[in-house]
DNA sequence: CTAGGTGCAAATAATTTGCAGAGGC
DNA sequence: GCCTCTGCAAATTATTTGCACCTAG
C-alpha cells in the first residue's frame, strides 16, 4: 500500500543528518493525515523515550522550510503539519464534530481564485480553501468509502479519468467529421486525426488500468478531483454542417484548434501536480499533445505555401435565419 | 459616511449591558478592518485606562456568541475578529507583506464548494477561503482604490450592477421577440412583458442612483462581489426563428421561463444578504419578479383551459440540417 | 438581592529559546 | 575541532480562569 520507497529515505538539504531527525522524518511521512506536534511527538516516543518536545518543533521547522512539510491551521488554537512530499496541492474539508479532514482538489475555484485576483492585481501566493461542517460518518451514522488512499493515486486516477474522457470526445468528433465531410482531402485529414486520438486513448487507458492495478480500492474511495472547466467545449459538438463542407485547410485548422486546447489542457495538468510520477505522466502526455500540434502546424503552413493564398474563414457557427 | 445610526447602538441578547461592554463594542463596531484582541484593547485603552485584557477577551467571546463579531484566522498565531453585523459574507485576500486585507465574494466559488460538499454527503456550515501573497500596493508601490468602503455598500452596488444587466437582457430580449413574432397574440405577450421588465429596470436604476450618491467614491472601488454563473444563459438568445412562430400561449412559455429565472435569481442574492438593507432591496425585487411569475402562470393556465387542450411544445432549438 | 460583569493575578497551552553537552563530518 | 543538533528548563505569547469585588435589573 505504501509508495514510499522505505528503503530510501529523503535527505533534505539545508541540515545536518541526525539519527533524531531522521526517525522523526520517518515516522512523519508515513503518517497520512495532519499531525499536530504532539502528535507527531507521540508517536515518536513510542520508539525513542529520550525526545525533547522542543526536538520534534525544531524538525517540523526544518521540514517546513525544505518543502517537505506544510503548515496547516483548522482554527483549534495549535497548527497541524502535512507531507507535501508527493501530495498535490489541495483543499479541506473539515468536520467539526469528529475532527476528520478530507481533501479534494478544485481547478476551478482555483481558476475563480485567480481571477478575482488578477483583477484586484493580487499576486498569489498561496491559497487556503477550509470548509467546515459534518462529514458524512458522523451525520449519517454510516461510514462512508474513506480517502485514506494516497492523495497522489486519487488526483492520478481522476485526472487520467478527465484525459480519457477528453480523448474519447476527441475521437468521436474526429470520426464523425472524417464520416461528414464531403471533400475527399477534408476527410483524409479527419481521418487521420481520428487514429492519432485513438492511439494517445490506447496509451491513457493502459496508464489508467496500471493505477488501478496498484490499489485494488481505488475506484470505490470519493473523487479528488473537480474540474469541469476544461473538458467541456474542448471539442466543438453539434454543428455538423460545418464540417461537412471543409477542405483540407480548413479540416487542419479545426484540428488545430483542437489539439491546441487539449495541449493546453494536459499542460495544466501536468503543472498541478508536484513532485511525483503522475506529474511526469501528464507533462509526457502534454509533450506528446504539443508534438502532434507542431505536426499539424508545420502541415498547415505548407498547404498554405502551396496554394500561395490565404486561408478560407470556416464559416460562422449559425445562419441568420 | 458611516452607515452605522450611532446614536443607537446594538443590544445584543444574552449577556447584561454594562458600561464596559458598552465601550467595548461600540469601539469593536466603528472599526472597519480585522482586529485583534490586543489591537481592540489598546483601543479601549485610549478612553478607558481602567480595562482589563481579559474583560475584552470576555466581550469579544460575547459578541462571538450574540452572532455580532466572527473569529478570523489569518495564521498569524493569534485571533483576529470582524464584524458580523452588516457585513456580508465574504472571503479574504491577504497581503503577507503589509498584513492589510481586503474582501471579496464569488458566488460562482460557493457553488462550487456545495457541488463538491455535496458529491461527498458534507453538511456544510461554514467556508473559508484565504488569499495568500502581495498586494498591489506592496508589488507596484502605487496605492490602488482601497476597498476600505463599507462591505454593504459594495456588495449592494455589484449586486444591483448585475440585476439591472439581467434586466436589460430581459428588456432587449423580449423587445426583440415582439418585434420578430409573427402571430399577433404572440407579440402582445412579448410587448407586455418587455413593458414589465422595463419597469423593474427603471426601479433597479433609481435603486442604483440612490446608492451612488451615499458614497461618492463607491464606483472607483474594486469590485467585492463576482458572479458569472448566472446572469448568463437566463434569456435565451440567438435563436431568432424560435420566437418568429410562436402563438401567445408558446410566449407566456417562454416569459415563465425566463422569469423563474430571473425570480431564482433574486431570490439567491437575497439570501446572501445577512442583515442589512441590501437584503431588503433584493428581497422586495425577488417577491416582485414571483408576483410577476404567478401572473404569467395564471394567465397561462387560463389560456390553456380556454383552448381546453395540451400545449405545443417549443420547436427544439437547432434544425438538422 | 443576586446573577452576571470586572480587574487582577495566576494558570494554561502551544511554541520558542538559552545554554550546556553530544554527535556528525 | 567546529558547527549543528539535542535535551532540559525557562521564557514567551495568546488566551483563559479563579476569586474577590462591583453593578445592573
Amino acid at each position: 500500500m505504501s509508495i514510499l520507497p522505505t528503503s530510501q529515505p529523503l535527505k533534505p538539504v539545508g541540515g545536518k543528518r541526525s539519527s533524531k531527525r531522521e526517525r522523526i522524518l520517518n515516522v512523519f511521512l508515513r503518517q497520512e493525515g495532519h499531525l499536530s506536534a504532539d502528535d507527531l511527538f507521540d508517536l515518536i516516543k513510542q520508539d525513542d523515550q529520550h525526545i525533547s518536545r522542543a526536538t520534534v518543533y525544531r524538525a517540523l521547522q526544518w521540514m517546513v522550510e525544505a518543502g517537505i512539510a506544510q503548515k496547516v491551521d483548522f482554527g483549534e488554537g495549535r497548527s497541524r503539519f502535512e507531507r507535501t512530499y508527493r501530495h498535490p496541492r489541495h483543499y479541506h474539508l473539515i468536520c467539526k464534530n469528529c475532527n476528520s479532514s478530507s481533501e479534494f482538489l478544485s481547478s476551478d475555484i482555483e481558476m475563480l481564485i485567480e481571477e478575482v485576483s488578477t483583477s484586484r492585481n493580487f499576486d498569489v501566493s498561496r491559497s487556503v480553501v477550509q470548509v467546515y461542517g459534518t462529514c458524512e460518518k458522523c451525520s449519517t451514522g454510516k461510514s462512508a468509502p474513506g480517502d485514506e488512499g494516497h492523495t497522489e493515486l486519487l488526483f492520478a486516477r481522476d485526472a487520467l479519468q478527465i484525459a480519457i474522457a477528453t480523448e474519447r470526445s476527441g475521437l468521436e468528433f474526429y470520426s464523425r467529421a472524417a464520416r461528414l465531410a464531403h471533400d475527399q482531402r477534408g476527410r483524409k485529414v479527419f481521418q487521420d486525426l481520428a487514429d492519432e486520438e485513438k492511439k494517445h486513448l490506447a496509451t491513457l487507458e493502459k496508464s489508467y488500468e496500471e493505477l488501478l492495478a496498484r490499489d485494488p480500492h481505488l475506484e470505490d474511495r470519493p473523487r479528488f478531483l473537480f474540474f469541469k472547466g476544461a473538458a467541456s467545449g474542448l471539442f466543438a459538438t453539434g454543428a455538423d454542417e460545418l464540417v461537412q463542407g471543409v477542405d483540407d485547410q480548413q479540416a487542419l485548422l479545426i484540428g488545430i484548434r483542437c489539439e491546441r486546447g487539449s495541449h493546453n489542457f494536459f499542460k495544466k495538468y501536468a503543472e498541478k501536480f508536484e513532485d511525483s510520477e503522475g506529474k511526469q505522466i501528464f507533462a509526457d502526455f502534454a509533450a506528446e499533445e504539443k508534438e502532434h500540434l507542431e505536426l499539424l502546424l508545420k502541415e498547415y503552413r505548407e498547404l498554405v505555401k502551396r496554394q500561395s493564398q490565404p486561408a478560407k474563414r470556416v464559416a460562422s457557427r449559425t445562419r441568420k435565419a
